[in-house]
DNA sequence: CGTCTTTGACCCGCGC
DNA sequence: GCGCGGGTCAAAGACG
């Protein structure tokens, strides 16, 4: 067997190995369209095409049969029963072809229904995350001093997070909370400006505002701070010779968010590229951290972590800090957009912890209490929220989006994320690592199905929330609309509450059900993805992938079919202020969406980071 | 030759 | 004040 490490290793090379088809792969902005049309005017329609030129000839020559085998004189009864079996083969082929050809057009309406509802989508996510953002900035500005939201949010739309290190990360929180707590507000910041930057110029006045243009460090440093999170408050060296000037004495610790998937390679495809400027070992896991920054922008503040989860050698988790100052690539707004709807909800508050014990184990304890299945459906998907116990800064608020699932999580349901994390290698993930052919590309929100991988198709669980996560959620929210209410609720009612909630909060349902978007999208995607792309077998343009992929996003989102899907991110209970608080959406069984099969995704245009 | 990765050293914050 | 660990820098090597 390998040494973690060694294996480390191994894929990091395997990844190298298909960076170069990762490229040539490029990024397709158009999609799916694109490829249906393809498909349609090359080889679909020219095999329709010729066959029915085929057929036309045969009727038209009054030689139905025998024009190619036929040299070899034979009775005239053999060659009538020939022909007629021809015919009806013909017929037949004919047929075929033309509910083929009705298949593809309800195909592309189908597209296009989904392209609308994804753009709707889009639309109100960014609504509401420009609503946070501004709401984030004023009480940022508005108090300073006040506690803030939880450190660390996790939202885990994987299996229950295989965490072993809670214990140790739980103290850190603990003491990280405390000092995150003015920066908590400006990690909220997150991947807003991706969005701006590449929504709508139109907007950027406002949001602007909020969002250092490109480069800006120098303008308003509070601001600044809280939009940029790398070079103030980490680049220590920069930072110090710099910002002489820190606005505030605390370096400002911006939110992180981590995203936890199941990979084989050693890097995720977000669309964005990466340089790699360090890697460490960290104590008490084997498998080295690597430490990326964004070269899309010479100035890109953004950074991110890459480190196999101990535990799962097959999870990878990315964590991301900092907030681009460049437009980016199509391929890249679907992490973009996830983050930035974790960074609002961590705006949007957070706390965590309940005031009398720190974010340590019990409460991550509590948090897995419950999960919540977001839909019926019976595939395995799940969400699931728990407290992640993971971060690797302690000083950062950290979200974590677990995009990790596992066939068996079903089984595991509730939450016992703590206790059940063996080792799970089972293809039911997303799986963002591609070997060979496959990459997968977050940002895309498409799977590319590989020829290569059949296993991965049915690969993709299902999503569901876990219970727990909800009522965080629902804590969260309603603790954010109502101070007041306490925070611990008894389980059941809280699900019902959150329920309810969700259902009546068209903003929190907009975020959330962006949220869920941006990441479902990527999981539907490739089921989607699987249905059309086992045909075409390239890569499809991320907005049909999302959009098409994930159909039921649009309906997921709205808090659709009562279920109470939509929640609030955010484990706002908080308490004692410091302690972050941390929500997990694990994977479970239950999903509304029905995409079974996984997928490797393709290549965003931009070149991966990848360790190569 | 330029770019990127690797990797040891350094710096800083935090806990004891 | 010291040690530990995380995070970053930067020289050296690898690669195209």
């Amino acid at each position: 067997m390998l040494r973690p490490r060694e294996i480390f290793e191994e894929k990091q090379q395997g990844e190298r190995a298909m960076e170069p088809a990762k490229e040539r792969s490029g990024h397709d902005g158009d999609g799916v369209k694109e490829e249906l049309n393809r498909y349609e005017s090359s080889g679909f329609e020219e095999g329709f095409n010729e066959k029915t030129t085929a057929i036309d000839q045969v009727g038209n020559h009054g030689r139905p049969c025998h024009d190619q085998h036929d040299l070899k004189p034979s009775s005239p009864l053999q060659k009538d029963s020939s022909c007629s079996k021809q015919d009806d083969q013909l017929q037949s082929a004919r047929a075929e072809m033309g509910e083929v050809r009705e298949e593809n057009q309800r195909l592309k309406k189908y597209l296009d229904r989904i392209m609308k509802d994804y753009q709707t989508l889009q639309m109100q996510f960014y609504d509401v995350v420009q609503q946070d953002g501004r709401k984030a900035t004023d009480d940022s500005a508005k108090n300073h001093q006040e506690i803030e939201e939880p450190g660390f949010v996790s939202l885990s739309l994987g299996r229950a997070p295989s965490d072993t290190k809670k214990g140790e990360k739980s103290t850190t929180v603990s003491s990280q909370w405390k000092e995150a707590d003015e920066q908590a507000k400006e990690g909220l910041s997150l991947g807003l400006m991706d969005y701006k930057l590449e929504l709508s110029k139109s907007r950027e006045g406002e949001s602007l505002s909020k969002t250092s243009p490109v480069n800006s460090s120098d303008q308003e440093p509070i601001k600044e701070e809280a939009e940029e999170t790398w070079p103030r408050g980490k680049a220590q060296k920069t930072m110090r010779s710099e910002d002489d000037e820190a606005p505030q004495q605390n370096p400002v610790k911006k939110a992180r968010v981590s995203v936890r998937a199941r990979c084989d390679t050693p890097t995720m495809n977000d669309g964005c590229q990466w340089r790699k400027y360090g890697q460490k070992i960290a104590k008490g896991n084997p498998c080295p951290r690597a430490y990326y920054r964004c070269t899309m922008a010479p100035s890109c503040p953004v950074r991110k972590q890459v480190q196999r989860s101990f535990e799962d050698m097959s999870i990878l988790i990315t964590t991301y800090e900092g907030t681009h100052n460049h437009p980016l690539p199509m391929s890249a707004t679907a992490m973009a957009s996830t983050t930035s709807a974790a960074a609002s909800m961590l705006l949007s508050g957070s706390s965590s912890s309940q005031p009398g014990h720190g974010p340590s184990a019990t409460t991550a304890a509590d948090l897995h209490g419950l999960n919540f299945y977001l839909s019926d459906n019976s595939k395995s998907n799940h969400f699931y929220l728990s407290n992640s116990s993971f971060s690797s800064s302690p000083s950062f608020p950290t979200i974590t989006l677990d995009l990790t699932s596992t066939p068996s999580s079903s089984s595991s349901h509730f939450n016992k994320a703590s206790s059940n994390y063996p080792p799970r290698y089972s293809p039911a993930n997303l799986n963002f690592g591609s070997s060979e052919s496959n990459t997968t590309s977050w940002a895309n929100g498409f799977l590319n199905y590989g020829s290569t991988q059949p296993y991965s198709r049915n690969q993709l669980g299902d999503l569901s929330m876990g219970r727990q996560s909800v009522e965080n959620i629902y804590q969260s929210y309603m603790q954010k609309k109502n101070p007041t209410l306490p925070q611990h609720s008894s389980l059941p009612d809280p699900i019902a509450a959150a329920t309810k909630a969700i259902t009546a909060d068209p903003s929190f349902q907009s975020a959330l059900a962006a949220a869920l978007t941006s990441i479902i999208g990527t999981g539907g995607a490739s089921t989607a993805a699987g249905a059309i792309g086992n045909q075409s077998g390239d890569n499809f343009g991320q907005k049909s992938t999302l959009g098409e992929l994930f159909p039921m996003s649009s309906t997921l989102l709205p808090a659709p079919k009562g279920n109470g899907c939509a929640s609030s991110l955010l484990n706002k209970t908080h308490s004692t202020n410091s302690q972050p608080s941390s929500l997990m959406f694990l994977p479970r069984p239950s999903l509304p969406f029905s995409t079974s099969k996984s997928a490797s995704t393709s290549p965003g245009d931009n070149r991966d980071h990848s360790t190569t």
